[in-house]
RNA sequence: GGAAGUUUAGCUCAGCUGGGAGAGCAUCUGCCUUACAAGCAGAGGGUCGGGGGUUCGAACCCCUCAACUUCCACCA
């Protein structure tokens, strides 16, 4: 026995690991005669390091996967990382830079060859962190969005889709990025409040009348693509005018007035100026009055040849000069100061995103939602906390098709081939595609063997949608995939609900026949101590790895997990950290004590020992808490969870328990030493293990030191609520004179007891009968000999004990018992209640329709409460008429 | 415009299907007592955001108002 006075982690933390992770303890063998427990590790990106919100992440994981271990399921979890695919693109974008190089100076495969650098070094970074969170990843099962496993599965699902036609290409608005020179999805635009102006610029009709329409926009600039003037075919204003042509300004072009419900009569001047290329509702106007569709901007931001003068002109800039040049030739009327929020691109929170019309590659949503949607209402799968759902269906019902490409490099591939030799269409299409699971060498038309793979690759997301069963060897049948999908939980945060849940959810009943996961456990973000977003911009970021130095993975691990409920946000504070290392040298210390009182004392089973009646209260306790912890975790109450299992070691187990223990730990009885050493060890035991999902590190390490261990490991088993060892008798009772105790102003006890001297128990207290009655089980309890009464608090001095008596003490400074006028009062609240419960029972009865409709059980259940009642009311008033 | 969440002690937060207002930290008092001063014993501190309602009984259910946060949609 060598443990120190300190609790001090770094002493074996990494060791500990490293054992755990050497002996194979977290490898799920898919065992076919164990029940699985499947947890998939929400893939972190490659983009750099683990976060505060990670931290809280993979400890709810950790914590649920290693708790379903120690109770014998074959428990995977199967931890991964994500490309990435436009966070990481963008972040060695950016380091190039620095370089001074392009990634076009580097060609595609020098671009990808450093962006497999950049995951080796980035990817393993991430692991090790987990590993300093004491994550119990099956680290044998690793995955990678891009590795070979998972691109096999991408390629699978993308033909499946686009063979069933539900992967589309098509020439669409898009959010377009000039930074990426990609296209964004809608979710990954950022709105955000902008001052800008509303610029109303009159348009002249062409039939020389002189009459005007005066549209208003906020992106003069687009004007060079207007193709039409929509007004409301109802507004009596412009009704007459729908039909006929007006000029646009600058260059002079006639362009017709359409009628279309787009317009709002009640919105600006009534008038909109429709540019299919740059706006999606005027693209959907297009579509219905077949307009031309006229993209005037490049991808890179700036204008192109189809705005004249203004070609290579920067988009705000060309702005500038189209509203100046207006102006000049008065067609600008007037500039209204406008607020409204434009969408930024997610990674360049700099850059605006232009809408912007170009040929995409699109996944068809509907028919996917649908069953998606269904599985959810079904309660195939379930939300926690419920809340969540509502935000899931509101999405999923409002679901637009999902754009798939990118115009990056870094990601999968799209796996479309088109045919060179058979050349393009009028529309500048080639005319042969070819989309193939194997990479295509000639063309099934033409026979050529000049074929091109489409330049795009797919949005990271794709990927991280097919997790759950790409990472188990999809689409080949494999064991795993058979033993472990569907996955019992999947925990996340919800600003990933649409990104991410939703699409697994989907992706999993299309092309697994079933869903991804049973449970989603949702959390909240970890904010910092003011409340606000932890963020590289603010610079509020804490490092776990910081905090882990300091204070140890455990009390991070704890320190996220007390108080938490699900769907709830939490604050980091430093102070919580340390408030849990102390809870656990609180632990370490208690493991001390019993440890440093063995003197190589021989454990006997507790079935060989004859409990004595605080024994037996505390392995009530122990029994209720192993009851009360297990049952929240299955419910995925962590924060209830820890909550009773904590409490139970600090007050129950510490305060009271190793307290009285004292008294035959030193006394002169080695029988009773030995009985109670031995119940201390099994408690400590079962306590290690109750808390060994929360903080894995601490408890294996003194549970080493525990006689009892025998070189064991802590994953052994699960403390299993057993209601025979409830001991309900004698613990009733103990706890009633613990009830005496504390409910005596809540005092508790503290024995300083050295060996073979007697203890005295002091009361000070009014009701010296009380005490008396009940001095012969006090004294049993306590250990002690003598039960005296002290006059008056001096007499003990103010709080004690120790001024008192010499030698051995045991002291309870005691107020008044009970307060005959409150207890009064609480008695007769208390008939109220009883009346009242009476009358609700009595009122149910009454209701035929109950009494006919609702099941038996439940009537009789109403009926046994009234005999029940009619007994307590009875109790009640004769004590109440006692106090009289 | 639509939706969700939050509001409980000085601070951070628990409080499960309505039934005695809780924890940690902070503050104050007394203790280096032989597991632990990262500790022990005790104390103070809350009209559970405001108002209304249902109920024998409301922090919890219903209505309403207020403040804060978040998500979605729209924004010519």
């Amino acid at each position: 026995m060598d443990m120190q006075k300190t609790y001090n982690p770094k002493d074996f933390e990494d060791r500990i690991y490293r054992e755990w992770e050497e002996n194979g303890y977290f490898h799920a063998k898919a065992d076919k005669n164990k029940k699985p427990f499947t947890i998939m590790m929400p893939p972190p990106n490659i983009t750099g390091q683990l976060h505060m919100g990670h931290a809280m992440d993979n400890t709810l994981q950790d914590t649920i996967i290693r708790f379903k271990r120690m109770q014998g399921y074959d428990a995977l979890w199967l931890p991964g990382t994500d490309h990435a695919s436009i966070a990481t693109e963008v972040k060695i974008v950016k380091k190039l830079q620095e370089e001074g190089v392009t990634k076009h100076d580097l060609g595609r495969e020098g671009f990808l060859a450093k962006a497999w650098e950049w995951k080796a070094e980035y990817g393993g970074r991430i692991t090790q962190q987990l590993r300093k969170m004491g994550s119990s990843c099956d680290w044998q099962r690793e995955a990678f969005t891009m590795d070979e496993r998972c691109s096999k599965a991408v390629r699978e699902v993308f033909v499946n889709l686009y063979e069933k036609g539900l992967i589309y290409q098509g020439d669409r608005i898009v959010n377009w990025c000039p930074k990426c020179q990609s296209a964004i999805s809608d979710m990954e635009a950022e709105y955000y409040d902008e001052d800008s102006a509303f610029w109303h610029l009159r348009y002249f009709l062409a039939d020389g009348s002189g009459r005007s329409v005066v549209v208003a926009t906020t992106r003069p600039e687009t004007m060079f693509g207007d193709t039409a003037v929509a007004v409301n075919p109802e507004d009596p204003r412009y009704k007459d005018m729908i039909g006929q042509n007006v000029i646009l300004p600058l260059v002079n072009k006639e362009i017709p007035i359409v009628g279309d419900e787009h317009a709002d009569m009640t919105f600006g001047t009534g008038c909109v100026k429709i540019t299919p290329a740059h706006d999606p509702n005027d693209f959907e106007v297009g579509k219905r009055h077949n307009l031309e569709i006229v993209r005037v901007m490049n991808y890179d931001g700036t204008m192109n040849a189809l705005a004249g003068k203004y070609e290579g002109m920067d988009r705000y800039e060309c702005r500038k000069q189209v509203v100046a040049d207006l102006e000049a030739s008065g067609n600008l009327v007037k500039i209204e100061p406008h607020k409204h929020s434009v969408g930024h691109c997610y990674r360049h929170t700099d850059t605006a995103v232009e809408p912007i019309v170009s040929k995409q590659w699109f996944v068809k949503m509907e028919p996917l939602a649908k069953p998606a949607v269904e599985a959810v209402k079904k309660h195939k799968i379930r939300f926690v906390p419920k809340r969540f759902e509502k935000t899931y269906f509101n999405w999923m019902e409002n679901i637009k098709d999902w754009c798939i490409s990118r115009q990056l490099w870094w990601g999968h591939r799209i796996p479309v081939w088109y045919c060179a030799d058979c050349g393009k269409d009028a529309d500048n299409n080639y005319k042969v595609s070819i989309c193939s699971k194997t990479d295509p060498t000639v063309c099934p038309v033409c026979g050529g063997t000049h074929l091109l793979q489409d330049e795009d690759v797919l949005d990271t997301w794709f990927s991280s949608a097919l997790w759950p069963f790409s990472t188990l060897g999809f689409p080949e049948a494999t064991e795993e995939l058979a033993h472990y999908y569907p996955t019992n939980v999947l925990v996340t945060g919800y600003d990933i609900i649409f990104f991410w849940v939703a699409r697994m959810i989907f992706s999993g009943i299309e092309h697994m026949q079933e869903v991804p996961f049973k449970d989603v456990l949702i959390h909240g973000i970890v904010r910092d101590s003011q409340g606000r977003k932890m963020s590289k911009s603010l610079g509020n970021g804490i490092d776990p790895l910081v905090v882990i130095d300091k204070y140890g993975a455990d009390s991070l691990r704890l320190s996220l997990l007390t108080g938490v409920a699900p769907g709830n946000d939490t604050r980091y504070q430093e102070e919580k950290v340390e408030a849990s290392r102390n809870f656990i040298n609180k632990l370490w210390n208690a493991s001390r004590f019993v440890l440093m009182n063995m003197d190589g004392t021989e454990i006997l089973p507790l079935k060989k020992i004859k409990l004595a009646p605080a024994d037996k209260w505390i392995m009530h306790r122990l029994q209720s808490t192993i009851k009360t912890v297990t049952t929240n975790l299955d419910r995925y109450e962590l924060g209830v969870a820890l909550g009773a299992a904590v409490d139970f070691v600090w007050d129950d187990f510490c305060d009271w328990y190793i307290e009285l223990s004292k008294p035959a730990l030193y006394g002169e009885s080695l029988q009773k030493k030995q009985n109670t050493l031995s119940v201390l060890c099994y408690v400590l035991e079962n306590a290690l293990k109750l808390l060994h999902p929360f903080i894995p590190f601490v408890t294996e390490e003194i549970y080493g030191n525990l006689p009892t261990a025998n070189g064991t490991i802590m994953l052994a088993q699960y403390p299993v609520y057993d209601s025979h060892r409830l001991y309900t008798k004698d613990a009733k009772a103990f706890e009633s004179v613990m009830e005496i105790i504390k409910g005596v102003r809540g005092a508790k006890t503290n024995v300083n007891c050295p060996p073979s001297k007697k203890v005295k128990l002091y009361f000070v207290t009014e009701n010296k009968d009380y005490i008396r009655s009940n001095a012969d089980m006090i004294m049993k309890l306590a250990g002690a000999s003598e039960v005296l009464f002290a006059d008056a608090a001096t007499e003990i001095g103010e709080k004690t004990v120790s001024l008192a008596v010499s030698g051995a003490s045991l002291y309870i400074p005691l107020g008044e018992l009970v307060d005959i006028e409150k207890e009064k009062e609480r008695l007769t609240a208390e008939i109220t209640r009883v009346q009242g419960e009476i009358k609700r029972a009595q009122g149910m009865l009454s209701n035929e329709r109950f009494v006919a409709k609702a099941p038996k059980d439940k009537v009789e259940a109403e009926r046994a409460k009234i005999v029940k009642y009619n007994e307590l009311l009875a109790t009640l008033t004769a004590q109440l008429a006692d106090l009289q």
